[in-house]
DNA sequence: TTCCGGAGCGTTTTT
DNA sequence: CGCTCCGGAA
């Protein structure tokens, strides 16, 4: 028990052994917010505040919900069985798969992941006959889970226009599919949830009874519906009141593009009225120089709850910084210096490489390809998403659910059977006279194209029954070799990569079978085949897998800095600090969007243990155009008392109205002296005060950034990107754009 | 059904 | 520049 508590600091104390009440951490950098959340949680039942089953604790990732769940029970012997802990997406599920019958739901219910929600609107575009011009399925798909993840309903849009009164059909009859064919998609497990714990009161005042204390993890990443279910479920002073415990770091907040709500962090303190708000400012993680520079660069910021990391581990080494002629010498430097330190004995895997945007790893792959150094970039297809391992989970949903018209449309005719398009569209016209998922409309179509398809449905029922009672392994492997997709491959000349997946699947299965088998698992779920396997695909669907497989290879880490977030290094090269990249372009006109570029920095910045290394660039070639930009903003927000210059300090400091003339002799140089000729110059163009980055107006193109710049004097062109009219290059003695911002 | 070429596009991403 | 997607031809 006093083990329990040992080594916290007088902070996360503080918070681990508040008494039972609302509360609010935050939790900055490498401040140890994963130790104080599952400390909490076990403190909270050592000290008999609370029993297990009244614990609820979420994340964001299946990462963090294990990363909780494995701490938890190093911590003390308790079964965690009886806690809820798990992600938003997850437990929705698990509530909803307890309670389908209130939800309006079957049992057996799938879950659409990302791609097949656009693969379900696609194809319902094409039964309405809907111009997918016009409606562009993407859009469509963005429309309608935003709308979901505010909790709004067809019914309940405000449409003022008829484009969006089409949408709102659409949503209606997106909706009215998804029902039909008894599939969820990843918004409606939440808003499902939500609405059946609002309207059902014996429910409600079930769960509300049940859950003491609700810990939230990365609480300034929750969108609108996630806090008001949480809201709901923790209950008000009536109905019996949970403890709500959120930990989060508004200055980490970087996900705004995807509904995060950082408004929920202050409308948490007001609506609860949150007695204790805990900072936790020291920083176990990086040197002092590196703190310093994050604390310079995001006090740049206004809207801050304010937070100052701090650490007792001493300045360390200065953050370098250097400047490049072109991208390759950039990834030239830093693959050189990276040879370097692996030299001096630091690990690979150590060593981070963070972009801001994915299009950037190209060159850094290139070059260390060809000096030969091992890495392993972040991203890109996840186990579960790729196509061999859909097609063979579309025939397990079929399995478990025929009425899954978008696992019918995958496999219906992979690998091929011969049914074309036009058996196709004669199918669905049936279906939609008959009103009946496609599966069940087979039987009432006559003639021809029907026996090819009878066939069809005829091998899915085989399957049903010859692997009604296989273990959920054998199940799948039979479906692999019956369905012909394990011939397909291995007829397929880059097959063997695909073949080894499908066996991977398998053990996947193999190894789920097992935690079943072991009772870890809610008890509130059946142990027949079906359930295992509709639980096995809500576990494909929720948890994607890791793109981070084999993460113990001894290789350099290259990811963006989203996806580095939550994670560490001794040595963080960070590159493209340029205008228009970091700050990306686009940002720059959304409101707020700079503030989220700079914690986007901030997280970058905070990666780094030891030494930081910043980069920049004076030319890069970017959509198959050189682009001359200035250096980053940040960079000038990061104190130069703090940096060292790998490279002679630039005097010239970006935004300054008049670029003054910079002169640079790269034979003079040391250390790592860039061996490409200077691009054309551009420091002494004379853009009539404006800069590249800048924000401006134009008189019909309205408002826009400019991104690129050529020419000098009355030659002198921009690049403008404009919000409503796209990119457009203007002579600068035409032109009349006024700054603005 | 498959393959090729042209057009279009090009932040960040979990569930 | 390099990728994905779509449509047309073999």
């Amino acid at each position: 028990m006093s083990q329990l508590l040992d080594n916290l600091n007088p902070e996360q104390l503080a918070a681990v052994t508040l008494p039972p009440q609302h509360a609010l951490i935050l939790a900055g950098a490498g401040s140890g917010k994963t130790r104080v959340l599952t400390t909490r949680i076990a403190w909270l039942i050592q000290n008999g505040f609370c029993s297990a089953q009244g614990i609820l604790a979420v994340t964001f990732t299946n990462k963090a919900a294990k990363e909780m769940l494995t701490r938890l029970s190093a911590m003390f012997p308790i079964n965690t069985r009886g806690m809820w802990i798990g992600t938003f997406h997850g437990l929705c599920n698990r509530f909803l798969r307890a309670h389908h019958r209130e939800a309006g739901l079957p049992q057996l219910f799938q879950i659409l992941d990302s791609g097949d929600q656009l693969a379900s609107i696609k194809r319902l575009l094409k039964t309405l006959n809907v111009d997918d011009e016009k409606f562009p399925p993407r859009e469509l798909q963005h429309f309608i889970n935003g709308q979901k993840e505010a909790g709004i309903r067809p019914a309940a849009v405000e449409a003022w226009d008829d484009y969006t009164r089409r949408r709102v059909e659409l949503y209606m009859e997106y909706e009215a599919q998804c029902q039909r064919e008894a599939v969820v998609d990843f918004p409606e497990l939440l808003l499902r949830s939500y609405e059946l714990l609002e309207r059902n009161e014996p429910i409600r005042r079930h769960y509300q009874a049940r859950f003491r204390h609700i810990l939230v993890d990365e609480f300034q990443d929750t969108n609108v519906l996630q806090y008001r279910w949480l809201k709901l479920l923790a209950g008000n002073g009536d109905e019996g009141c949970a403890c709500l415990f959120c930990v989060g770091d508004d200055d980490q907040s970087i996900y705004r593009f995807r509904g995060a709500e950082i408004g929920n962090m202050r409308d948490f303190e007001r609506d609860f009225k949150v007695p204790a708000v805990i900072r936790l400012e020291q920083n176990y993680r990086s040197h002092g120089n590196i703190l310093d520079a994050a604390n310079a660069l995001i006090s740049n910021n206004s809207k801050r709850l304010g937070k100052s990391l701090w650490t007792d581990r001493g300045a360390g080494e200065p953050i370098r910084v250097y400047e490049a002629f072109t991208d390759s010498d950039e990834a030239r430097f830093i693959v050189e210096e990276v040879q370097s330190l692996v030299r001096e004995g630091i690990s690979r895997s150590d060593i981070a490489l963070l972009y801001r945007s994915n299009a950037q790893s190209r060159v850094l792959e290139h070059q260390l390809f060809s000096s030969g150094v091992a890495y392993r970039v972040y991203g890109g297809l996840r186990f579960f998403e790729r196509q061999e391992v859909k097609h063979a989970l579309a025939y397990l949903r079929l399995i478990a659910n025929p009425d899954d018209d978008t696992a019918f449309t995958r496999v219906v005719n992979f690998p091929t059977r011969g049914i074309g398009a036009r058996s196709l569209e004669a199918l669905q016209d049936a279906a939609r006279t008959w009103n009946t998922p496609l599966y069940q409309t087979v039987p009432h179509l006559s003639g021809k194209p029907g026996t090819s398809l009878a066939q069809f449905v005829g091998l899915i029922e085989r399957l049903r029954q010859e692997t009604a009672a296989l273990p959920l392994h054998e199940m799948v492997d039979h479906v692999i070799e019956m369905s012909g997709l394990r011939t397909h491959y291995k007829n397929e000349k880059e097959g063997q990569e695909r073949l080894e997946n499908l066996d991977e699947l398998i053990n996947a299965a193999a190894n789920f079978n097992a935690e079943v088998g072991s009772g870890e698992r809610p008890a509130d779920m059946g142990t027949d085949t079906g359930t295992v396997l509709a639980e096995f695909l809500a576990h494909a669907s929720l948890e994607a897998g890791d793109h981070q497989a084999d993460a113990g290879t001894e290789a350099v880490q290259l990811m963006t800095v989203h996806a580095a977030k939550g994670l560490e290094f001794d040595v963080v090269f960070l590159s493209g600090l340029e205008e228009g990249l970091f700050p990306h372009e686009n940002s720059i006109l959304e409101s707020d969007g700079l503030e989220e570029e700079r914690r986007l920095m901030y997280v970058a910045v905070t990666r780094a243990r030891q030494r930081l290394y910043l980069s920049f660039t004076q030319s890069r070639m970017l959509h198959g155009q050189v682009r001359y930009n200035l250096r980053s903003r940040f960079l000038e927000e990061i104190p130069e008392a703090l940096t060292k210059w790998l490279t002679p300090p630039n005097p010239r400091r970006s935004f300054v109205s008049e670029p003054s003339p910079r002169y640079y002799n790269p034979g003079s140089s040391k250390p790592a002296a860039p061996s490409m000729p200077p691009p054309p110059p551009q420091k002494s163009r004379d853009l009539g005060g404006l800069s590249i980055g800048q924000a401006v107006s134009h008189i019909r193109f309205g408002e826009g950034v400019i991104v690129a710049a050529e020419g000098s004097g009355s030659d002198a062109r921009v690049q403008v990107k404009f919000a409503e009219s796209g990119a457009k290059w203007l002579m600068l003695a035409v032109a009349k754009l006024t700054p603005i911002g």
